[in-house]
DNA sequence: CTGAAAGCGCTTACAG
DNA sequence: CTGAAAGCGCTTACAG
C-alpha cells in the first residue's frame, strides 16, 4: 500500500505537510493543501490507523459498553450512538456484556481499554466500587446513559425513572384500579444500578400518594426480559387472588406479563390491567400501553456531549473540513448534574378500568 | 504508564524475550516466561495495541457490518459473535449501514477499513459489483452471513432461503388456503441481496407445485420491518377481496401485518392467517407461527469460521496460553460453497384452516 | 507556511 | 532459548 511518503513525493513536499494537509490544519497554505489532496487521490492514499494513533497519541475509537444489545432500548441506543461516532469519524467499538460478570471485568477492570479508545459510552452498565477505580485509572473522558451509576467527571443522560414510575403507575389509579402489582429488578442488587431501584420507588410513591400502602407480595423481582416478565407473573399469579393492573419496569417485562396472563386464561385488559416503559418497537403491535423514553434520543445527545470537547475523529483525507477547535471540557471533577430527557405515557389497549366486583 | 522497557528491565531480560513470553509464543524457557509474567503483572503493564499492530501488522480486531442492530437477526447475530470474538481476544468494530447508501459506501468501498481490522463479517448486506472490486482489494479475510452476495474466497454461513419459503407456504396450503399473498423485499432490487428473492421463490415454487398460479396481485413489496409491513398489508387490503393467508419474509413483517390486520377489523387467525419466518423473540408473546432460524448459532459458527485460520487475537499477558497453530485457510480464490443451517417450523395460533366459503 | 529529525512502543528477522 | 537493532508509518515540537 502507499505511504505518507508516496505522497509526499508526488506532492512535492515534506511528510509532515501532508500530515497536516489531510487533517485540515490551518497551517497549510490552500495552493499545498490541494497538491497533497490531489495526490493522495491519485494514489488512493489512506492513513495507517496504527501509526497515526502510535505517533499522535489519539485512536479516534470510543468504547460503547451495554447489557444486552438485543434488547429493545439498548439496541436503539447503540444505533443513534454508532451513527453519530461514524458521522463524526469516531469508529465504535463494541461490548456486549451479557450477564457475564466476568466479561465485566475483563471490559472495565483490566487496563483493556487504556489506548484503545479515546473515549467510553456506558449504556446502564452496574457498576462495582472496584470498577470505578478502575475507570478512574484509565484516566478517559466518558458517558453515562441511563444507570444510576454515577462516573466522577462523566456527564450523564437519562430520563427520570422515578417520575416515569409514578406517572404509569397513576395512570391505573386513576382508572380505579387498588390491587397493582409491580415487576422490576432485583431490589437487593447491591450493583449502583438504579434504573429498577428508581421505577420501584415511584410506584411506591404513586401508591402512597394516593393514599395505599405497597403490598410486598404485589412486587415482584425479575429479570428485564420477556421471559423474566412471564416466570415473575407466573409467580405472582401462583400467589392468590391475582392484582387488576400490573405496572412492568420495562416493555419487555410487560409483554412476557401479557403472556403469562394469556396462558392462565385472563383477558388483558378486561381481568388484568398491563402497563410497561419504554415504548418498544412492538408495543403498538401488542396495544401496549407504556411511558415513552427517547432511546435514540439519549444515544444521540450522550455521543455529541461526549465528542464535543473531543473534536473530530479520524483523518478524512479527502473531506477537507476544518476540526474543531479543542474547547474545553470538563475538568474531570466538577460534578455534573444529569441532562433529563422527558418522558410521555401513551395509552393503548392494554389499560382500562378494573371490573366492578 | 509502563511500557515494555519497564518490563524487561525489571524482569531481567530484553524486551523481544518480554514481547514473546507475553505472547505466549513458545521459544521461551518456562522460568523465564514465569518471571515476565510476575514483572508484567507487578507492573500493571499493559501492551500499546497501537505500537503492537503497527510493528505486528495484526490489529486483533474485527468488523462487523450489519444493516440495522435493531432488528431482530441482525441484533441476535452481533450479539453472538461478539461473545466468540472478544472471547478469542479480538475486539469488534460496529458498522451499523441503517439503509444509508453514502454509509455503505463509506464503509465498503474507501479504503476505510485498510489496517484498522484483521477480517471482515458483513451480515445480509447487500453489496453491488463496486463493493466487491474494493473489498478484493482491501484483500482482507472475512466471512458473509445469511446473504446471498458471495464474495470470492469467503465462507457463508446462512438457511435455505428457499426452502424455509416453501415450507412456510406449504403449512398455508395443507390448512387448505389458496389465496396466499406475500410481503417481502422489492423484488426489483438490483443489489446482489437474495434473501427476499429466495424467499419469494420458495413461495412461487411451493404454490405451483400445489398447483396454483401465483397472483401478481397478492405479491407485495416492502421493507423488512414492522412499519413495512404494516403498510404492505394496508396497500394489500386496498386491492379488493383480501386472502385468506398472508406468508411474511420475516416475522417483523408478519408483525406489522398482523397490526394492519386487526386495525381492518380482521381476526387472526379467523379471516387471515399469517406466517413469517425467524422465531423472533417476540413471535412467541404474539402466538406466530413461523420458520424457526437458528441466528445466534449462525453468528457464532461464523465467528469461529473466520477465526480459526487467524489464530488468537490481541495480547493476553497473564493468560499464557499458547495461539493455535496458523493452520493453512482457503487460498482465497476456490469457491466454497456455503454452510446451510438447519430450519424448523412453528405452528402456533397465527396460522389456521380458511373458514369455508 | 514548511521541513528535518526525533520519537511514539512495540515485533521481527537475524545472529548466536 | 535469548538479545541487539532495524523498522513498522505516522505526528509533533522545533527551527526557520
Amino acid at each position: 500500500m502507499t505511504r505518507i511518503d508516496d505522497v509526499a513525493r508526488l506532492a512535492g513536499v515534506s511528510t509532515a505537510t501532508v500530515s497536516r494537509a489531510l487533517r485540515g490544519l490551518p497551517t497549510v497554505s490552500a495552493a499545498t493543501r490541494r497538491r497533497v489532496l490531489a495526490a493522495a487521490e491519485q494514489l488512493q492514499y489512506a492513513v495507517s490507523p496504527s501509526a497515526s494513533r502510535l505517533a499522535g497519541g489519539r485512536t479516534g475509537t470510543v468504547a460503547v459498553v451495554v447489557p444486552r444489545i438485543t434488547r429493545w432500548f439498548f439496541g436503539t441506543v447503540v444505533e443513534a450512538v454508532e451513527e453519530f461516532l461514524h458521522d463524526s469519524g469516531y469508529d465504535l467499538l463494541l461490548y456486549n456484556l451479557g450477564g457475564r460478570e466476568q466479561v465485566r471485568q475483563r471490559v472495565l477492570r483490566t487496563a483493556n481499554l487504556h489506548k484503545r479508545v479515546d473515549a467510553i459510552v456506558l449504556v446502564a452498565t452496574p457498576l462495582r466500587p472496584a470498577d470505578l477505580t478502575a475507570l478512574a485509572e484509565l484516566d478517559l473522558p466518558g458517558i453515562t446513559i441511563s444507570s444510576g451509576s454515577t462516573v466522577p467527571g462523566w456527564p450523564c443522560v437519562r430520563i427520570d425513572d422515578v417520575a416515569a414510575a409514578r406517572t404509569a403507575t397513576r395512570h391505573l389509579l386513576d382508572l380505579g384500579h387498588r390491587r397493582i402489582a409491580h415487576i422490576s429488578g432485583d431490589p437487593t442488587d447491591e450493583l449502583a444500578f438504579t434504573t429498577h431501584t428508581d421505577r420501584r420507588r415511584g410506584y411506591r410513591e404513586a401508591l402512597r400518594r394516593a393514599g395505599l400502602r405497597p403490598d410486598p407480595s404485589l412486587d415482584m423481582e425479575s429479570q428485564f426480559t420477556i421471559d423474566g416478565g412471564n416466570q415473575a407473573t407466573v409467580e405472582l399469579l401462583a400467589r392468590g387472588e391475582p392484582p387488576t393492573a400490573i405496572f412492568a419496569a420495562c416493555d419487555e417485562i410487560a409483554m412476557g406479563a401479557m403472556t403469562a396472563l394469556r396462558d392462565a386464561g385472563l383477558r388483558v385488559p378486561q381481568d388484568v390491567s398491563v402497563i410497561g416503559v419504554d415504548d418498544h418497537d412492538l408495543s403498538g403491535v401488542l396495544g401496549l400501553s407504556t411511558i415513552a423514553q427517547p432511546a435514540a434520543e439519549q444515544g444521540r445527545l450522550a455521543a455529541r456531549l461526549l465528542l464535543d470537547p473531543l473534536g473530530t475523529g479520524t483523518v478524512e483525507p479527502y473531506a477537507g473540513r476544518v476540526p474543531a477547535p479543542r474547547g474545553a471540557g470538563g475538568d474531570g471533577t466538577t460534578p455534573m448534574p444529569p441532562v433529563i430527557l422527558p418522558t410521555r405515557l401513551v395509552v393503548r389497549e392494554s389499560t382500562a378500568p378494573p371490573r366492578a366486583h
